[in-house]
DNA sequence: TGCCAGGCGCACA
DNA sequence: TGTGCGCATGGC
């Protein structure tokens, strides 16, 4: 696959099981562990087994999406011509419901480093483990909702979730039962599977948009967090105090059919500014990948 | 030590 | 309908 940018994909803020070691990403798709390294003009995966059907992971990573189709409906302005060229090979993935639902009601006031801290304590706990190629740590699927609908809140708190305990609790015991089936949200259209998502407690719209986006590739859905809220301000409207709804409506209304991805490449482009007004700083460890540890 | 984080729910005006 | 606050925890 061409025109992918790896380390930026996986450290977006979309998914936050994917761990850097010495030039490559080690993480857990499903209940495969799997490693992978970018090479000029593609990707490098390893796994633990012998493998013939790659299909999991080239869905994971999309990669038969043709970016630079995106990227020519996005609007011809000034800021998404700065992020496109700072953050070009930027890729959305399309992750498991179940997962992607769960850490982001894990996400809600956190770092993206502490919500990866939080999403590992959480399959150490409960996940069952994968197997790992030998010399290499073990490793732990994300729990089924099954497995923590059946864990107690005290416990979920011992992850250091404090006050979300309760919410992916809930979101656990809706899945396991049946009365929420994340299968089935896939058929509906983007309105219609927001609102089952936001019937659960701790589940808004900037949770449904995010589970929207990154696991069931509905491009029209627009998560609007603190970044994003950032971008579009300083982004498009510099001279102005406009309102949140303000920017709701421009989010959707400017971005074309491809929003959500025009969403990302905002929120990483910001992310990476922030992070650039800390670059004079002594660089963080020799290994570390870029655009990693980020300030504010 | 204080600020803030890929939010949400709720009380109150 | 809009606004402000509390929630739990930890990185920076």
């Amino acid at each position: 696959v061409r025109d992918y940018d790896l380390g930026a994909t996986l450290t977006s803020g979309q998914a936050f099981r994917w761990e850097y070691h010495t030039g490559g990403w080690d993480g857990v798709i499903g209940s495969r562990w799997v490693r992978l390294t970018p090479l000029s003009g593609g990707i490098c995966a390893e796994a633990a087994s012998d493998i013939n059907d790659w299909s999991w992971l080239t869905a994971y990573l999309e990669t038969e999406t043709d970016l630079g189709s995106v990227l020519a409906t996005f609007p011809a302005d000034e800021p998404m011509r700065r992020a496109v060229a700072t953050c070009r090979g930027l890729r959305l993935l399309r992750q498991e419901p179940w997962e992607c639902l769960a850490s982001f009601i894990l996400s809600s006031t956190k770092q993206i480093v502490q919500i990866q801290q939080i999403v590992r304590s959480v399959c150490q706990c409960f996940g069952a483990p994968v197997q790992t190629p030998p010399g290499r740590p073990h490793a732990c699927a994300f729990p089924a909702a099954e497995r923590l609908a059946a864990v107690s809140e005290s416990e979920l708190r011992a992850c250091k979730m404090g006050f979300r305990a309760p919410y992916l609790r809930a979101a656990a015991q809706a899945v396991a039962s049946g009365s929420l089936n994340l299968a089935k949200l896939a058929d509906l259209d983007s309105a219609a599977a927001r609102a089952q998502l936001e019937r659960l407690p701790g589940v808004g719209p900037k949770i449904a948009n995010c589970v929207l986006l990154f696991a069931y590739g509905f491009q029209d859905a627009f998560p609007v967090d603190v970044w994003v809220a950032r971008a579009l301000r300083e982004l498009y409207f510099p001279s102005r105090r406009v309102k949140l709804k303000r920017l709701l409506h421009f989010s959707q209304t400017h971005f074309g059919p491809f929003s959500g991805y025009a969403q990302q490449y905002l929120f990483h482009y910001m992310r990476r500014q922030a992070g650039r007004l800390q670059s004079s700083l002594p660089e963080n460890q020799p290994d570390a990948p870029p655009s990693q540890r980020l300030r504010r």
